[in-house]
DNA sequence: CTCCAGGGATGAT
DNA sequence: ATCATCCATGGA
């Protein structure tokens, strides 16, 4: 349900190939650091831009300055192709999200004020669910790198491929494509103890005992207890489900990173901190939009280890944890 | 080699 | 409720 960016235009590739190209206006928009922030996990850099799937559909995105390029792979109807294109494109990306209002909405500290600064043009995506949700159940106690891994072997193995300038890219597989795997297949993708947890949750929901679709009516409180009833799902992995995916701008998935960071910056004094207090606190303190707040505090820790964080062993940052913003309960 | 990674499930305090 | 432990794998 995107508002469509106005003033799109239609040109003709030079470049490359002789596949039309769809441009659209996207202020306030870092498609790079939007791609690399740790919320999706299959884009490839290609050339100037990246390659991958949204949905079933293959494209190649590139940005050049406040406006991205796209191409889509085959185009058998290219008149209402493009049409569509600019809508998904516009959609998946969220062009439409006040991201100057949503910024704004952030609390006013240091910690914050320099994830903001430098995570400039980060969009919270719009993930489709299932592949959202799979992706997350492979996440746990993996690094970022890894999954993206993960997510390429399975969609090799599992998916249906699509070309893209002879470049083939592969479709996230289907609750039933991966239903019908066993868990052996799964742990041959570097699954691990995972791999039952995956096969079990795609069989829940391709039989429809679990209706990812229908779950999206149910408000917050609702929609993380349903997702946490599916094996592999907990807290984190049902917050950011419901952040990616479902649009839960609120949700604020705490993993070891944000852990620190909440620990480091905003509980400094506090020698034991519990799991009940960091979540009450990110909670509330970081607004409606907690949940892009959090991506954003996320996104500068991970970009910034070794220096700001890296557990007991980083010295030299001495820096005061600002304790104004901690309750002082 | 060791340490750690966008955790979850289970069982014991 | 909080804590301890194990789970499997690979990058740094």
């Amino acid at each position: 349900m995107a508002a469509l960016p106005l003033n799109f235009s239609i040109e003709q590739g030079t470049a490359r190939s002789t596949m039309k190209f769809v441009q659209i206006p996207a202020p306030d928009f870092d498609l790079a650091m939007t791609l690399k922030s740790g919320q999706v996990f299959h884009w490839e850099k290609i050339d100037n831009g990246f390659c991958g799937t949204i949905g079933d559909r293959a494209v190649h995105v590139e940005q050049v300055g406040k406006v991205i390029k796209v191409r889509g792979g085959e185009t058998p109807q290219p008149a209402r192709e493009t049409r569509a294109l600019r809508n998904i494109i516009a959609d998946y990306f969220a062009l439409d999200h006040p991201l100057s209002e949503i910024c704004a909405s952030f609390p006013n500290d240091p910690t914050m004020n320099a994830a903001r600064d430098f995570c400039r043009g980060l969009r919270i995506i719009r993930q489709p669910k299932w592949e959202c949700l799979a992706t997350f159940i492979c996440s746990s106690v993996k690094q970022v790198a890894h999954i993206r891994q993960i997510s390429r072997a399975l969609r090799k193995r599992f998916g249906d491929a699509r070309k893209i300038d002879h470049y083939t890219v592969y479709t996230f597989p289907s609750p039933a494509q991966l239903a019908k795997s066993s868990e052996k297949e799964l742990r041959e993708c570097a699954l691990g103890y995972r791999a039952p947890n995956l096969l079990a949750t795609a069989r829940l929901v391709h039989s429809r005992a679990a209706d990812l679709d229908a779950l999206a009516a149910l408000p917050d409180v609702d929609l993380r207890e349903k997702l946490c009833e599916l094996p592999g799902v907990g807290a984190k992995v049902a917050n950011c489900v419901m952040l990616f995916a479902y649009e839960r701008l609120r949700a604020f998935p705490i993993d070891v990173w944000i852990e620190r960071v909440l620990k480091e910056k905003y509980f400094r004094r506090r020698r034991k901190v519990t799991g009940q207090r960091l979540r009450a606190f990110s909670e509330t303190y970081f607004g409606k939009h907690g949940g892009y707040a959090q991506q954003y505090l996320f996104h500068h820790a991970r970009m910034n280890k070794t220096h700001a964080y890296g557990g007991r062993r980083a010295v030299g940052r001495q820096q005061e944890g600002h304790e104004s913003a901690c309750p002082s309960r």
